[in-house]
DNA sequence: ACCTGAACACCGTTCAAGT
DNA sequence: ACCTGAACACCGTTCAAGT
């Protein structure tokens, strides 16, 4: 075989498709991804200097398909809206919270949707330090809540892997524990969470922190 | 050497230690706690099953220090002052932000502390639905906050570290792209940040989700 | 009961050498 | 300009063997 005629964008397609493959963003590597390409690791480097590179590629490839809101909707309908889209975003890819997490927002993708993001709120008549603090709340959250779902996914797998199958136990010990020591908000938490589909808690927190967001609002107008 | 008298708690610490001592969690070791234990890495593999629960140990071992306001307080100071202390415990240990998300919730220790958190909220006259949602909320917030902290003191410490010069130069990426793209936003965001304090920053989104609480409440009132 | 050494199956990254 | 092979310096984990 003379050339294996690779690009960067091939490189990011066939990492999210690797990383698609794997339980964890930690199981993700150089290797795995040259394996798919038919290539060499070492191949790689003479298109992204580092793996670190590779996450933020993959990264901003993500963050590309969350699409803005008519920007002439009441803000809370845009900001509901919007992070519909990324929690949807979030959850088709496997792993993109965690990708989010490995990774600096520096590209102009991501910055663009920060800056739309606090530049709703602000239009609102929200001040800058009130947007961006909003902004990072409902990111962390969001993140914090697809996180936790791609580790249940996890140790649901639990079956020949041994990684995962120390996760089940971890699971079961919550259920041990909050059972014994009369958890009960525990355990009611533990139900309420199985009732409700991942989706509807983050709509939840999300309504939650808006109408903080607009208590402070009514405050100001005083 | 005959024997190296080792103990669990002995490797917890030392584990603590040599994590206070790494750039980052993925650079922390077995064979780096290992060394400074002077044993072979193989031997902990005799007190703890895996990595994954030495991180479980250290996790427990931090969330341990967290202690429980005065219950005879209002609900609002009792979150404020526990998660005020939670704040100072996560950025004394160095990424321990990491060490909660990489980890299970599944110890007494932490089922406690959730349990505790939600009771305080319930006890308010919150449902169980709005105090576990509260919790996670506050929880992903501060656990966001408290990483990107530790990174950006990692890319400080850019010198001779190949790795965090590639971080330090992400982040010079974000001031050149915020200012050519015109993303007044972000730019307002980024000097906002420079001129708080992280704990004036966590205060405030602090104080945002309990007046969306508080919002919630009051609704119910009706 | 406790500890080691060697080994296995992996990593990210570099770099001289090839085409 | 593009790609490889071998090497370096690491990993987590296992297990026969030692005391």
């Amino acid at each position: 075989m003379p050339k294996a005629k690779i690009s960067r964008p091939q490189i990011i397609q066939a990492s999210l498709q690797t990383l698609a493959s794997c339980q964890s963003l930690d199981q993700f590597s150089m290797r795995k991804v040259a394996t798919a390409l038919h290539i060499d690791a070492s191949t790689i480097y003479w298109y992204f200097e580092s793996k670190q590179a590779i996450l933020q590629a993959m990264a901003d490839e993500i963050a590309a398909q969350i699409s803005f809101p008519d920007a002439s909707l009441a803000w809370q309908t845009q900001l509901t809206q919007l992070f519909s889209t990324i929690f949807d975003v979030y959850t088709t890819h496997s792993h993109a919270a965690e990708l989010m997490i490995a990774t600096i927002p520096s590209s102009e993708v991501r910055l663009t949707l920060m800056n739309h993001i606090i530049g709703i709120l602000v239009s609102a008549g929200f001040s800058e330090e009130q947007g961006s603090l909003a902004l990072s709340t409902i990111d962390f959250f969001l993140t914090g809540l697809v996180m936790d779902l791609s580790k249940e996914r996890q140790f649901r797998t639990a079956i020949n892997n041994k990684q995962a199958a120390y996760l089940h136990d971890q699971v079961t010990q919550i259920h041990q524990i909050t059972h014994d020591e009369h958890l009960i908000h525990m355990q009611n938490s533990v139900n309420n969470r199985n009732s409700q589909s991942a989706k509807q808690q983050f709509e939840a927190g999300l309504k939650l922190i808006l109408k903080g967001l607009l208590a402070e609002k009514n405050v100001d107008l005083n």
